[in-house]
DNA sequence: CGGGTTCTTGACTAGTTTCAAGCAAAGTGG
DNA sequence: CCACTTTGCTTGAAACTAGTCAAGAACCCG
């Protein structure tokens, strides 16, 4: 208990049994490495959407592994304006800057109902010294979060709106797909436009004024959070790059 | 040699006189470390301003520590439009997500004359497996430099075009400060307008007339490349946030 | 002392935000 | 079950911000 918000659900998925594991492009753990994480997960926990289990500006003694749901890192200016980081999806890890700076320099938000393993700070020690092959995947995937921004980060700089948004409905689809939540090009999106504005850096009324351009395109549909794929070629030709899908990848 | 670009320069810098090492924000090595890192490194390199020494891409067979100058990440679309991600300083570590990731997914440029420590790849695992004291320093690396993008990202979708310059100018006078590189508040900044457009999401001209509002500002001055803070509070104010500095940190 | 790069400026155009208002769907409580 | 509230979506107009074009000035290098 007294891990903060969310309620603690005790190991309800044991490791053994870890639904992720079984999707194919997570590596597989060897039998040392599945010992390991057993011991290494302290607990589950359960976020209610809307709910920040992270924030900036405090001290985090956990990192967690997305189980199930989604959610995202953002920032807070003092005024009120926010900014969307990143989105987080299942096998995905948040909190990893919290244990290894001072504190925590943005805050983690839960979009929907949030399935969480916990995986305290004291035992990462333990986890670099005895399992090298975990520590690489840890490496691993801060340096796909860090290229994931990278490519957000031009987006914004150097794309135009029409571009940006179709580039992440792309990348969010993509994402969403390779974590096995959509299906026939299709997909529940958890997120409002206020949501996309705010990871577009962008109003929320030119926002909605740009997904309309962007559906006049044919190239997408999404009515009621429901978001469609019509013409592929199309939308990457409009968002100006592909990307690239279920390559092989760790998670803990 | 065989490394690509630049000048292969040998073990012109024995690491146990690093000049790095010296600084006092950086964590020393144990001995261990040390002998360790002397076998990594496997050569020094020279780079030449306008130099990319690595390419978005291509395969990295080397991640890089830079010893001496500055060099900067940066992506480029396919109509040549350029957004730069982050600058490199002295005792930053670049190419890493190439040995992770399957291939670059940005390049790195040399600002000025640049010296590099050169580690092959094939030795990471090493490291990794050998000294989890030096795989967690590279964790750290990582976790910050996704931290520095954060910060950024924030700048371009959520700050004004003031507030976004003074941002940046501050940062990179702080880890400028931090590398040892400023005195007096002062420092000769090796970049151009064009660079700082490419930064911060804008175009030259907007950029020119925004320096201009915040050089009436009277916070900073900037000319011939000389940047020096004149008012520092009013300069934070104007950016909307301080940054921490001269933080003990890792490098390798 | 040229010739190139960088910096500066003004005028015009395009893109984006803000303000304001209306509508639709979902949730709440008597 | 139906007002009532809340949240999210949509739209138009006005104000503002930023980009583009163009040209000249300043600086830098050989």
């Amino acid at each position: 208990m007294a891990l903060g918000p969310g309620r603690t659900n005790g190991q309800a998925t044991p490791c053994e049994f870890c639904p992720l594991r079984r999707r194919p492009n997570l590596r597989p753990f060897t039998p040392d490495e599945l010992a390991f994480v057993k011991t290494f997960k302290s607990d589950e926990l359960r976020i209610e959407p809307g709910e920040s289990f992270l924030r900036e500006g405090t001290q985090s003694e956990y990192l967690y592994t997305v189980l199930s749901g989604w959610a995202f890192r953002y920032k807070m200016l003092d005024d009120g304006r926010r900014q969307i980081l990143n989105y987080a999806l299942p096998a995905d890890m948040v909190g990893l800057q919290g244990t290894v700076m001072r504190e925590m320099e943005h805050s983690v938000e839960a979009l929907t109902p949030l399935t969480l393993c916990v995986f305290p700070r004291s035992k990462l020690w333990d986890l670099y010294s005895r399992f090298p092959s975990l520590a690489f995947d840890i490496t691993w995937l801060a340096a796909r979060e860090e290229q994931l921004i990278d490519s957000h980060l031009v987006s914004l700089g150097r794309r135009t709106a029409l571009e940006r948004t179709a580039y992440l409905l792309l990348h969010l689809y993509v994402r969403a797909e390779e974590a096995g939540l959509a299906k026939n090009n299709a997909i529940q999106f958890p997120f409002t436009q206020q949501h996309l504005a705010d990871t577009l850096g962008m109003s929320l009324v030119h926002t909605n004024k740009t997904l309309k351009r962007l559906l006049a395109s044919q190239s997408v549909r999404w009515h009621n959070r429901m978001f469609e794929i019509i013409n592929r070629k199309l939308l990457v030709e409009i968002a100006g790059e592909d990307m690239a899908e279920n390559r092989p990848r760790p998670f803990i």
